[in-house]
DNA sequence: CTGAAAGCGCTTACAG
DNA sequence: CTGAAAGCGCTTACAG
């Protein structure tokens, strides 16, 4: 009836039956049905967002910022927690998470588990992707927005070298792909200086696996500089370095990447690399609302680029040491 | 029609048409609406958990729990962020993630907002809270949970004085009432050692708050022990300290909150209190399904009780320091 | 065991 | 500017 108009704003009702209908609104404490709009309009106004593990803090970031900008639409937020890369939990998530009424879905595919899944959407639902940089497969197939953390470790490790370290080795996040942006950024940094890289260490998310992976490099020591693939990881690399009795940055220089909360309360404060998480999120659903209505001007990106945040764990090789 | 049945396995189906019904299915990859099963059923399978910062541990973690249990019964998770304890901010958030037919909403009742969020849910959805241990008032009103941070704070602070400390300082998180759980046990352990407590020092919840609150405190030489209200404002205070000359824990001894996964790699590993939010989350669900059908088993909780995690960042006080 | 009918609470043309 | 009608895609009694 006329509630619906008064409801979605319709200027076709004179102001005594909005007065009215509002009155009613208030006095029954009417709430209108989610379910029953959504079902009318064929389309409903909340979009899924796909992701591993939510503790991590890109992720996490990521999904504030597409949270951040939905709200701001009126959109709700629905999350979509993929477990394991395994192919049937991956169809567990996706019967899950793709309604073919959906919003809607970001799948953050920086990972394998978030690779597959992006892949395993149904058409017909509305999709981007938040990609590592250097998956082109899916850039070319799906609308996604990327980080430049190639580019952005390239700077890191560049700046190491420029401190004079000979070279700097690679404690690695998981790949989503083949190879990590992280760790070709890294590489070609190494060779833009004549020098052959090192072959990097993989470890995975957290601070455990990373102190475990830097056992054996921690004990070299001809390692003066190590670039890690989150600041997570810097934090166990940190550790297992200290432990083997090396000094941060007079024996070892390390930085990190994400330029997490924690990141500046470090002991020493992490020298990293800051990646804009939020404005990617903010850029996902743009960019989202733009594949629903392709009429729409094409979102500008806000998220910033990569920037070094110098702190106090890079510092040029100590003379001493290098005797 | 028959597709109904066999989709929400209905027994009265023979085995041939059921078949033929499922290859259907497959052929025309027919996916059900969610919002029309949700109209007709009246209530949606899924719970909006509302909650200010989800980047904060004891949030994500909580929130990473209600949505492993949400998700093992087939229930899916809104998210509803709290911006702020502004009232129309409140209400705001209120409009937006309370829906008539809602499976439900757990809201998050750690802070002010929390509270508030909590208090201006309609009467008629199915309603749980997290809530603060000596929130009476509302865990009279609402069926919750809560973690024993009070006991764990009785705990840490006796496992401080025990090691020889004349006091201890509380840096502590804000109260989502008139005084928060934490401060309350630091207290009466203090009381119940026959110590006058300090005034606490009010940080926020992170790092930098805790850095800054801390700032007089640090030069106290008189100060060897402090508990933090969690264990992202213990990297703040540690930094404090190191930074005024003090050495964690020869010089004062730190303990944190939560057992969050980098604690183990801060520098010195800090010595923490665990809280099972994931447990609580779980929880947090399973009661939820009880409010739904009150006709089902009361379920077990099973949060673990808050344990003392002891690394390195407490110790005896050092005899040098205190002639 | 299987199908036809009504209804969930909205929205969207369509008449007045 | 306002209301009556049909329909969104399911589920739930109700007949066969």
């Amino acid at each position: 009836m006329t509630v619906s108009r008064v409801i979605n704003g319709n200027p076709n009702v004179s102001a005594p039956t909005r007065q009215r209908v509002m009155a009613a609104i208030q006095r029954m404490e009417y709430r209108p049905s989610r379910s029953a709009r959504d079902l009318s309009r064929g389309r409903s106004r909340s979009v899924t967002v796909m992701t591993s593990d939510t503790s991590l803090y890109g992720r996490a970031a990521l999904l504030r910022g597409v949270e951040e900008a939905a709200r701001a639409q009126g959109y709700h937020i629905n999350i979509g927690v993929l477990d394991s890369p395994h192919p049937a939990a991956i169809r567990a998530a996706i019967d899950h998470s793709c309604d073919p009424s959906s919003g809607g879905v970001v799948v953050i595919a920086f990972d394998a588990a978030g690779v597959r899944a992006l892949r395993a959407v149904p058409p017909g639902i509305p999709l981007v992707a938040a990609l590592e940089i250097n998956n082109l497969k899916d850039r070319r197939t799906y609308p996604s927005v990327a980080l430049d953390d190639r580019a952005a470790a390239f700077t890191a490790t560049r700046h190491l070298l420029e401190l004079g370290h000979p070279t700097v080795q690679h404690i690695s996040i998981p790949s989503s792909t083949t190879s990590n942006a992280r760790v070709q950024g890294w590489r070609s940094a190494l060779r833009a200086a004549g020098i052959t890289p090192p072959v990097p260490i993989q470890a995975g998310w957290g601070p455990r696996a990373a102190y475990e992976a830097a056992q054996r490099m921690v004990r070299d020591r001809e390692v003066t500089a190590v670039l890690c693939g989150n600041d997570d990881l810097a934090l166990g690399v940190i550790h297992a370095l200290q432990q083997a009795g090396r000094a941060i940055p007079d024996d070892v220089s390390v930085i990190g990447f994400d330029d997490s909360p924690l990141a500046a309360f470090y002991a020493p404060p992490l020298t990293t690399v800051r990646l804009d998480f939020v404005g990617l999120g903010h850029d996902c659903f743009a960019l989202l609302q733009h594949v629903v209505n392709p009429h729409s001007p094409r979102p500008e990106r806000v998220a910033q680029a990569p920037q070094l945040i110098v702190r106090e764990t890079a510092a040029a090789p100590s003379r001493s040491r290098r005797i």
